[in-house]
DNA sequence: CGTGTCGTTGAGCGCTTTCAACCCTGGTGG
DNA sequence: CCACCAGGGTTGAAAGCGCTCAACGACACG
């Protein structure tokens, strides 16, 4: 990890172009900057360690942060996949408990780190912040219940097929292409399943023919059976000797 | 569902009762007790499916209010059992978005219901209320993350092991013995598990000594050997055949 | 051209689920 | 007082699904 020596004022301007403070007022953002830092993490260094009291509120610039609790066995069970203009801490800042994941970045990355005494003496002060970020952790939690949902689904071929259909933007017609957001083995990761399972469903679906996959290259062609499927459970075969 | 007529200055009266509104000011009580209801639900009757958008903010007065998303088998993942005094539906009301998941009381329950719009222009207007909201978001978040962190285990009795480790207060002893707070069937659905494992991975613990249980009635006394399990993964047997 | 990372494929095992029957307890009514 | 019933829980047997381990393949990069 890296502390960088930018001075305040470029901090603040950087934060102005962030997704994460869209609207906010000028002097908050001054006021924030004040004792941020920014931060560099090469590919793999870990930022936090799950039970660690967060040293910060932390904004993405560039990059990747996961987010991701570890498991007994060596694996991990990823929350979040945070990229530029996505923050992460919040909670934990506010109401000062220790962080419940581990943060790593999956990628070369860039910060800013906001003092978080500042940050919970602006949050009391401005009503504004408050109910901005009630908004955002709103909007979180209903996310969470999403992933969870998909997480719940009894069986691989479900989970998959429930996370490619929210993927899909609402207004898409009824086939269309996109690159998978991040590496599959992260991914499966979210989707609670080994980085195997993860592949071997994507390759029975290709064989099905509703899908195209090539590289993180994904091409939909069939909804209607990808929505059954997800609804449903299995009635066609399993992924398992074709 | 019973919608039960009951004036609104009881309601507000109930209000003040309830560890939800504890320390809010009692002009917010009375604006929010306008345009309330009180409702009376039976056993397993449903107050909202997934997908519905609710009515209301609700606060549990008496009973128990199950919060699941229902899956493909016919099985369902338990996200929250609200009790008295726990309210539920805050972020699909603030997001205006439909609530992701089924509500349906586990016993014959009572709930006050607030006025949505009612809500939404107090929360707008009372920068306490916003904040205490933002804290009561915050530490459902983590919990969140800790539910999920147990679901994520890899082994039913690791899964069981991490529940019960966190059921047990901070200040506790070495042994201690406490009643389970559900049905064993609903605890093994927030578990991610079948009842059947539930009920299978208890008598294996108790086999092992390290509980005794009898109906809802847990006692731990070994938690070592508890939290090693709960770290480690299983060195020791399996429950199977013993 | 080697090396590292990411992904795929194969084989085998074992845990969890499923389905079924059974047990236990508390409540109810004759 | 006891027989009966319903709901909740336990136990057994069988099978399937996902995981693990391992080897291989594809691709990028120095």
């Amino acid at each position: 990890m890296n502390f960088m020596p930018i001075p305040c004022t470029q901090i603040q301007e950087t934060m102005t172009r962030m997704r994460y403070f869209e609207g906010w007022d000028k002097d908050l953002l001054v006021r924030l900057a004040v004792g941020s830092k920014q931060i560099s993490l090469g590919k793999k260094e870990k930022l936090v360690a799950k039970g660690d009291r967060l040293e910060a509120l932390y904004v993405v610039i560039s990059g990747q942060i996961r987010l991701f609790i570890p498991l007994s066995n060596g694996a991990e069970r990823v929350i979040s996949l945070a990229e530029r203009g996505d923050a992460f801490g919040e909670p934990c800042l506010i109401e000062e408990e220790p962080c419940p994941y581990d943060v790593v970045a999956g990628k070369d990355s860039h910060l800013i780190a906001i003092d978080p005494q500042i940050y919970r003496r602006e949050l009391r002060q401005s009503p504004f912040m408050t109910e901005h970020t009630l908004n955002l952790m709103s909007r979180r939690m209903l996310q969470t219940m999403r992933d969870i949902e998909i997480c719940a689904q009894p069986s691989s071929l479900q989970r998959v097929a429930h996370y490619l259909i929210q993927l899909r933007p609402v207004d898409e017609a009824q086939e269309f292409e996109f690159r998978l957001p991040a590496l599959k083995r992260d991914i499966a990761a979210k989707l609670g399943l080994s980085q195997e399972t993860f592949s071997r469903v994507l390759a029975f679906m290709a064989k099905q023919c509703f899908i195209r996959v090539s590289g993180s290259q994904v091409r939909v062609d069939d909804w209607s059976r990808m929505l059954s499927l997800a609804a449903a459970g299995c009635q066609t075969e399993v992924p398992g000797k074709n």
